[in-house]
DNA sequence: AAAATCATCAACCGCGATCGC
DNA sequence: TGCGATCGCGGTTGATGATTT
């Protein structure tokens, strides 16, 4: 499929926008809606393309927009929610109101990356817990299909688990109850979500040595997901082949890991 | 005072997901 | 069901102001 790039057409204009700009795109939102941001400009009048006025919507104009310097309980939330979230910029801005994903974005870059490095040079400050990705054929379907791995975990206390005991051969299909497949929602309910914070992986570390994976099907609620610290790469390797690596196993884990809000069913193995 | 370097942040870009015909 | 259009996200860029040399 060949995509149009944006704003090559002769006469849309680049760059920062003029208070009159701003005045107009604000005056026809609030009398129409955005509707169609590709239509937009041009019922508008703005020479600009969509996805310019729908970013200046966002990041500026709109009304309950919160200007100002990040408080600190407001820095805190972004550190907590992105040691749990990685770089989820529009996850971690639905926890904050008025503060949209490209300001958290640039605070993050520009000071509490630093501010992590200088309280805690040991700890890793660019964790990043990538979410699965869904291939939308496969959106009504009862089985998880992984895309793609992981590009970056940095859990290096993870690879010195023990390793957990499975008698699978056949872990290719998980049913997932009612919701079939993994939701953003599900993923964006913190409300639900465990912290995951340094203390818990290393508690997990030690209650590791006693457990090992159940070897029949099972509920796995919340807190039994917390109670396997698996091994993620031996036994995403025992399930799928030795061929699979360590990114491959995180992401399938964290596939079953992140399902916190519906309890799950894992098939017999 | 001027040049160089750094920090900040608005805006852009590319891509995958989703919508809707 | 396929495919083009559109949306939304995350990474990156570049303009600008502040600070340092």
């Amino acid at each position: 499929m060949v995509r149009a790039p944006c704003c090559e057409k002769m006469g849309l204009k680049k760059g920062p926008w003029a208070p009159e700009e701003d005045q107009i795109l604000t005056s026809y939102i609030q009398k129409h809606g955005h509707g169609n941001w590709r239509a937009l400009p041009k019922q508008s009048g703005l020479l600009r393309c969509g996805k310019s006025c729908r970013l200046r919507w966002i990041n500026y104009l709109r009304p309950d927009i919160k200007r100002g310097n990040f408080t600190i309980e407001e820095e805190e939330t972004i550190i907590k929610l992105h040691d749990m979230l990685g770089n989820r910029w529009s996850a971690i801005a639905a926890k904050l109101p008025g503060r949209t994903d490209n300001e958290i974005k640039n605070v993050w870059h520009t000071h509490l990356k630093k501010k992590l490095l200088k309280t805690n040079p040991t700890k890793p400050v660019a964790k990043r817990v990538s979410k699965p990705k869904m291939k939308r054929s496969d959106s009504n379907s009862s089985t998880i299909t992984q895309s793609e791995p992981a590009s970056l975990v940095n859990f290096p206390e993870m690879e010195t688990t023990s390793t957990c005991t499975t008698t699978s051969s056949d872990f290719s299909s998980v049913t997932v109850g009612e919701s079939k497949n993994i939701k953003s929602e599900d993923i964006e309910s913190l409300e639900t979500m465990p912290e995951i914070d340094e203390s818990f992986w290393s508690e997990a570390a030690a209650m590791d040595e006693t457990t090992t994976m159940p070897s029949k099907s099972l509920t796995m609620s919340n807190e039994i997901q917390l109670q396997y610290p698996f091994n993620y790469e031996e036994s995403f390797q025992h399930c799928h082949g030795n061929n699979s690596n360590f990114d491959d196993g995180m992401d399938f884990w964290y596939d079953i890991f992140i399902r916190t809000v519906d309890p799950i069913e894992l098939p017999e193995f």
